[in-house]
DNA sequence: CCATGGTTATATGTCAGACATTCGGCTCAG
DNA sequence: CTGAGCCGAATGTCTGACATATAACCATGG
């Protein structure tokens, strides 16, 4: 790996430019050397489970500084594409990210995108629906015995004895597997996020008993689809069911009220 | 803002902790830096657009090095939470991801799933299907003039002489302009990035004038029927031509070949 | 021979302080 | 009024040191 950043700054700066003012003027030397070492775990030049050079050799080949290097695998890291352990079989190892990695941060990024107002609820809602009505067809298509006993876990009759909490937490249950049981790791990374962001807004309003009832039932119907192995079915109820939830959505959003769409100086 | 990480780290170990080898011995002080302030601009504590105090008070009140800070800073900054600058006016601003840093963190991971073959194709022309069908369609129901114009672009008859990148680069831009065009941003997140890596593996794969020609042709109909405002057209044409895409991919897929599923040292 | 416990080598994690660089704003001459 | 040049505030980078965690090795005693 005989790799070095450039050591003549005033050279990048020479090249001819558009006049828009939003242009990187001399990348940093941290960002360099994380492009050069992620262009290498990208290429496949560095496989999964490899381990990098330790952050002294690093730093050498690069020309760099420790703090450099060091600030360069801390960007990788946060994109999950090395982790890092102390110690004496220690170092960074090439990684790649996981369904969960991805979905947190999706999570995450949508979480932030709502509460700017930068995302409507129309949006989330169709975008789930889009999502997990298929999601519930193709889980019926496709049910495994440990995904049915996973849902028929999750209606226990019950449960509509317990607080508001538990019974969201159950929900919350119910909703993962069935995206989970479809079968399709994009559908479970784009739809899980949704999801949860949506049901974040609702446990912050309080609703009656009917509500409870009403999701336990529909929850029932479209675990019998799925458990008996009719898509069709399947695929309605979750309509139903979303149609049904759509109206709670409506006004815990209204009550969450106009957020802080505060606009303060834009990212420089 | 008066913080501090906790100065006594042996504390942390003396608790019970589940016999399970992978968990956390002491997390990082950076990390604990970077959970708080990530905690207070999720919280709304911090709004959009507002400046950190320099990394030297930040040191300060947080009680770490500067070092510390500036690692912690690296990984907000990755997760488009916060964006530095040099200079008089510079600093750490409170920044929002985007729906193109999202799109983007998704592609990269999505590819790199795919690559690793911790993803099918399968998966991806479903999760595919899923999105852009419907897209279609929602651009048919709110056609903006400016979305038709974009899209009638890219499908000039006369681009039939261009060379196959060149056809490709502006197959991109029909694609693109029809997801942008459904009006739900949340769509383009997701649906974005899966079409960029599949068109990825196809540009690998050389191929016939009869695939362009197929191309064009279902181009064309797409965009009749969301000019004309056509929505179970529009879906349908999409559907046609992802089907017609399906077997190109196939063996564009298999020509890829079984790439390198190292399995060394796990992430540790 | 095996279990056990201490030692050590090798990494990362953290700190402290210094200097380089960038860039907005201020000053001052023309 | 305008432009050139200086200044201060912030990040960017370097250096060297010490702290700490951990796997592997080794010695020791049963």
């Amino acid at each position: 790996m005989g790799l070095r950043i450039d050591a003549e700054p005033h050279l990048l700066r020479a090249v001819a430019r558009p006049p828009g003012m939003p242009v990187q003027r001399v990348r940093r030397a941290y960002e360099q050397v994380a492009d050069q070492l992620r262009a290498l775990i990208l290429s496949g030049e560095l496989a999964r489970g490899e381990r990098l050079p330790n952050e002294n050799v690093l730093a050498r080949d690069f020309g760099v500084s420790r703090a450099t290097v060091r600030e360069a695998l801390r960007v990788l890291a946060a994109q999950n594409l090395v982790a890092t352990a102390k110690g004496a079989g220690g170092g960074s190892y090439i990684t790649r990210p996981t369904v969960d990695h991805i979905s947190e941060f999706l999570r995450t990024s949508i979480n932030l995108l709502s509460e700017s107002r930068d995302l409507s609820l129309e949006e989330l809602l169709e975008a789930r629906d889009l999502l997990e009505v298929p999601a519930a067809r193709l889980a019926a298509q496709r049910r495994r015995d440990e995904d049915v006993e996973a849902l028929e876990a999750a209606i226990d009759d019950e449960m509509l004895q317990l607080s508001a909490a538990e019974q969201f937490a159950i929900n919350k249950g119910f909703h993962s597997t069935l995206i989970g049981a479809c079968g399709n790791k994009l559908i479970v990374i784009a739809a899980q996020p949704l999801f949860t962001v949506l049901q974040t807004h609702l446990t912050r309003s309080s609703l009656g008993r009917s509500f409870h009832v009403g999701i336990h039932e529909q929850h029932r119907a479209i675990f019998a689809a799925v458990a008996g192995g009719r898509p069709e079915e399947a695929e309605g109820e979750m309509r139903t069911h979303l149609n049904f939830l759509r109206p709670y959505y409506d006004l815990a959003w209204k009550q969450a009220g106009p957020s802080a769409t505060a606009v303060g100086r834009q990212t420089p």
